[in-house]
DNA sequence: CGCAGCCTTGACAAATGTCAACAAACGTGG
DNA sequence: CCACGTTTGTTGACATTTGTCAAGGCTGCG
């Protein structure tokens, strides 16, 4: 792979600290591959043979049963997914799709698994990054479990809004109906907890959503560190 | 504490591995302790001090937020909770406490940092504990979020079978209220699924499950092994 | 025996999903 | 650049699922 995305690649966390030999040898087995949008590149239950890297477009994780679809995550620059299958060797749990173009490393697993072994700065990344992970999926169970549509739609637009800055008005950065299942609901329902946000100064146009009064939202929405904030 | 208990807790996947010396250091600044049922041992945002094992008893993690509270998980003996507070020095993310009289080994999360930085088969091995922890919480995302309640009931009791043993009729491991709260519904939904189920061959005695066919369950739950079986 | 907690049931309310229709936005090929 | 068809978002009407409240039965324990 070109030389040229080493530095990006080498700022992530988990290969920030690592010996720059481990490094190299990690990254000469691994290569840059361009795709169209909608594209899925891995489906639940394949086997984990590569570590993968975003480097540019963005990556949508989710899951199918019984002819339902959810998504779980989205992934965007620069940051990896599926560490953990990577780690035990064991199948994907997810499936996941470019959302738009988008230009991905492939490490195989393997080598992430040698110079884990070989590298005890990479071991101690690949456990912040999966304890990191971790946590996240927690919080994003107790969102799940505790709160309604209405609440996570709420909370939702809170920290998006600190997200981009904190400015009045901010853009959505998913398609609607994404969102809608990101945050488990229909399009429908989605379209209608907008509308229910008004009374807390929710304004929506198009993809720019308007809030009036921010501490008037966090009244309804209650959001909590534990639950919302990124970071910890 | 005792060294009457090192034996079993050497025994987990967690500590099998490590030198000797680091196990032994490790054990050195932690304690046992016994306590009553129901005692709140950990609240989520408290700064994670010591990283637990269940020596016998069991425990409830759960979280609260706005006046509503919601099991996420049970553990039961021999195994470890909040590795991943303690592995990144933050604050719990739930509560734990305990459901009956249990024993539980504190080892200060100070010196499991420490050793992590020490001996690498024991990094190693939390590394694959939190992928382990962090694959099973992604399977709880998409049963919550693929399944209806009904469902969820249905392939836990698929689930519960297995793991007794297999038998026709076997006892479920939680009051219902828990299951109620860990299936994410209320307790008279719950003993309205159960009536559900019915048609499929579940009948109730208690906390005593009988499924007539398996077979016919299985039709209506349509298990999956990326979401339902335990290990992989 | 009597109390407390859990489970169940019924009646009802609220939340959420489904289906259908239509409008708006988007992309493609002419 | 426009016309067309496809996709997405919205809305209304309705069904289903789930939650809430209240009451009563059962069980276990002091």
């Amino acid at each position: 792979m070109p030389e040229a995305h080493y530095p990006e690649i080498r700022a992530l966390n988990l290969f920030a600290e690592m010996a720059e030999a481990n490094f190299l040898a990690l990254l000469r087995g691994a290569y840059v591959q361009n795709f169209p949008p909608q594209i899925e590149l891995i489906g639940e239950g394949e086997p984990s043979d590569f570590l993968h890297v975003v480097l540019s477009g963005s990556i949508d994780l989710f899951s199918r049963w019984n002819d339902r679809e959810t998504s779980l995550a989205t992934v965007r620059p620069v940051s990896t997914f599926i560490l953990a299958a990577t780690i035990k060797n064991a199948p994907y749990l997810m499936s996941a799709r470019t959302l738009e173009k988008s230009r991905i490393v492939l490490i195989p697993s393997k080598d992430v698994r040698a110079i884990f072994d070989a590298d005890s700065n990479f071991a101690r990344a690949i456990v912040t990054e999966l304890a990191q992970c971790y946590r996240s999926v927690i919080k994003a169970q107790k969102d799940l479990k505790l709160r309604t549509s209405l609440e996570r739609l709420a909370n939702y637009l809170l920290r998006q809004q600190k997200h981009t800055g904190g400015g009045a008005t901010f853009e959505l950065d998913f398609e609607k109906r994404r969102l809608a299942s990101v945050l488990s609901m229909t399009p429908e329902n989605l379209s209608r907890a907008f509308k229910g946000l008004k009374p807390y100064g929710v304004t929506v146009d198009g993809t720019t959503i308007a809030i009036a009064d921010r501490a008037d939202l966090e009244h309804f929405a209650k959001p909590n560190p534990l639950i919302d904030d990124v970071t910890s």
